[in-house]
RNA sequence: GGGGAUGUAGCUCAGUCCGGUAGAGCAGCGGCCUUUUAAGCCGUUGGUCCUGGGUUCGAAUCCCAGCAUCCUCACCA
């Protein structure tokens, strides 16, 4: 029954479990059961205001009941007050040794970072504020470990991210950038099925990667015996369904991609994809918006966000500008004119010379543009070499129909008119682009061609960053700090 | 992978430049305290100064290497 995991047990733990024997000496299980008719702190407040409950008044008869966690205890020796914390915020609570009588005790092995539940009656102190005075304490759960400092807080990055357990309760600001995550995923999900889009799964084990350009996760199944790849994108499997009728699929789809970690990229994140069958990219710029406004909606605040020392402005309809014009603009660069851009790219710092052109153009493009992208751009009409999985334009063929959205410098999403025709698709996969990477090539996947085959319809398809659109709503400049926990490696012995 | 910064008590941080007994606040413990708001007052416990080498009579402090984290660049269609 007794296992000690630390040798050398800390002293503040030791009179923590000292306090928690104590709790059991007295009768009392500190770690109770389920309690039924909790209300919350904010309830209980408006419940206050209603009752018009004035400064020093107690109203014997309304009667409450509040669960939490302690974050501030101030014991006068034979009064008590505590804040307990819950999801909706913070309520204090009363406590007196003379109406607590045996049960003072009690009180008395309360430490910061328990979860207790109190009931008794509703008052509003001298100083005005709102307090459960309370006639029954029912300790819920024991902390053993001590909180970090009640004022400060939890502040090292690294620890709040490898404790975000503690990180939640202590920061409330954290909480409340995960609740707004939540509610924009959801008003996105929202905003498909009003459009009468299927969500679906796919497979993230996958015996080919492809969809994108980037190097997978491996792994292995023991039963098969086969090597298997984390996806890197679900956009294959999720296009096999408009094959298979479904029209209107989307996908909250984790994605793995083996690289490097930045305050813009975390190994695991998170992509809506949906495709339209029927579509193009043109209708995805327009679910774009809608979907961003929907987000925007669910979060409030307006239109106008601040993100870092910019301020980004999401009213729809955004900026559309071509791939060409912009290179123009801000390289003084002719898209054709392939001389001209290699001799840009080497004082850029790109190694052009192992570069196919459309490598090379957009090499400059994204050293030369995307700095200046601050506010939502859809950047259209990308070279088609760099495009596999993009239906040509039927005037041009050297471009694709694509789009990206940009804003704060940050690609948000990615969206193609998809190609259709599985001998061109053969094609592109067979080619190899030189400059981008051996590991991150399209690899040539016959069960997707062969699935285009039997005839897809066109359409058109979305990726949007779930985990960069919540940045840029909620204000978090690393991605680290949207994503509740973020990879880290272990701690050292 | 390159560059910069940080690492000291459970937490938040001084001390490092200029080497000489390890510091504060909060938390904890003991005492006082029935209207506090980071409660207050008195007393007090608590340290692998990230790790390992080196220089030195003496290193948290100087030097070298390593580890972790953050920022930045590179990489990432």
């Amino acid at each position: 029954m007794f296992f000690f995991r630390r040798i050398a047990m800390d002293d503040l733990i030791r009179e923590r479990i000292r306090k928690l024997d104590r709790l059991r000496e007295l009768g009392v299980d500190p770690y109770g059961q389920r309690v039924q008719g909790i209300q919350s702190s904010a309830a209980v407040h408006q419940q206050v205001a209603r009752l018009g409950i004035g400064p020093g008044d107690r109203l014997e008869s309304e009667i409450a009941m509040v669960a939490g966690r302690v974050v501030l205890l101030r014991d006068m020796g034979k009064l008590a007050f505590v804040t307990l914390r819950d999801r909706r915020g913070d309520i204090q609570i009363g406590l007196a040794k003379n109406v607590l009588q045996t049960t003072w005790d009690v009180v008395k092995c309360l430490d910061m970072g328990d979860v207790v539940c109190a009931k008794g009656s509703l008052g509003r102190t001298k100083t005005g504020e709102d307090t459960v005075w309370t006639t029954e304490l029912t300790f819920l759960a024991k902390s053993l470990q001590p909180p970090p400092e009640k004022w400060h807080g939890l502040q090292d990055v690294d620890l709040r991210y490898r404790r975000r357990h503690v990180d939640l309760y202590v920061n409330p600001d954290v909480r409340q950038v995960f609740e707004l995550r939540s509610r924009i995923i959801q008003a996105i999900r929202g905003c498909l099925i009003e459009r009468d889009y299927l969500e679906v799964e796919t497979p993230v084990l996958q015996p080919l990667y492809g969809g994108a350009a980037a190097r997978p996760f491996t792994t292995h199944h023991n039963t098969l015996d086969m090597d298997l790849y984390l996806r890197i994108s679900p956009e294959l499997y999720l296009k096999r369904l408009l094959v298979g009728g479904l029209e209107r699929v989307f996908e909250f789809a984790k994605n793995f991609r083996n690289e490097g970690i930045s305050t813009k990229h975390n190994p695991e994140f998170t992509m809506l994809e949906l495709y339209q069958a029927y579509g193009d990219y043109h209708d995805m710029m327009e679910i774009t918006e809608a979907m961003i406004v929907a987000a925007i909606e669910a979060t409030g605040g307006g239109y106008e966000r601040p993100f870092g020392e910019e301020t980004i402005h999401f009213r729809p309809p955004f900026a559309r500008r071509k791939y060409a014009d912009l290179l123009n603009e801000y390289a003084g660069v002719d898209m054709t004119d392939v001389p001209a851009l290699r001799r840009k790219a080497g004082p850029m710092g790109i190694d052009q010379t192992k570069m196919d052109d459309a490598v090379v153009i957009n090499a400059v493009f994204e050293k030369a543009v995307e700095p200046n992208l601050v506010q939502p751009t859809f950047v259209l009409d990308y070279p088609a070499p760099i495009c596999p999985l993009t239906k040509r334009d039927p005037h041009d063929p050297l471009t694709a129909l694509r789009f990206e959205l940009f804003a704060a410098r940050m690609e948000l999403g990615n969206a193609y008119s998809e190609l259709n025709d599985p001998q061109i698709q053969r094609e592109n996969f067979s080619k190899q682009l030189r400059g981008e990477g051996d590991e991150t090539m399209a690899v040539m996947d016959e069960d997707f061609v062969m699935a285009l085959e039997y005839g897809m319809p066109p359409a058109g398809g979305l990726g949007l960053g779930i985990d960069r659109l919540v940045m840029l709503l909620t204000n978090q400049t690393s991605i680290r700090d949207v994503i509740l926990f973020p990879l880290q490696r272990p701690v050292g012995k």
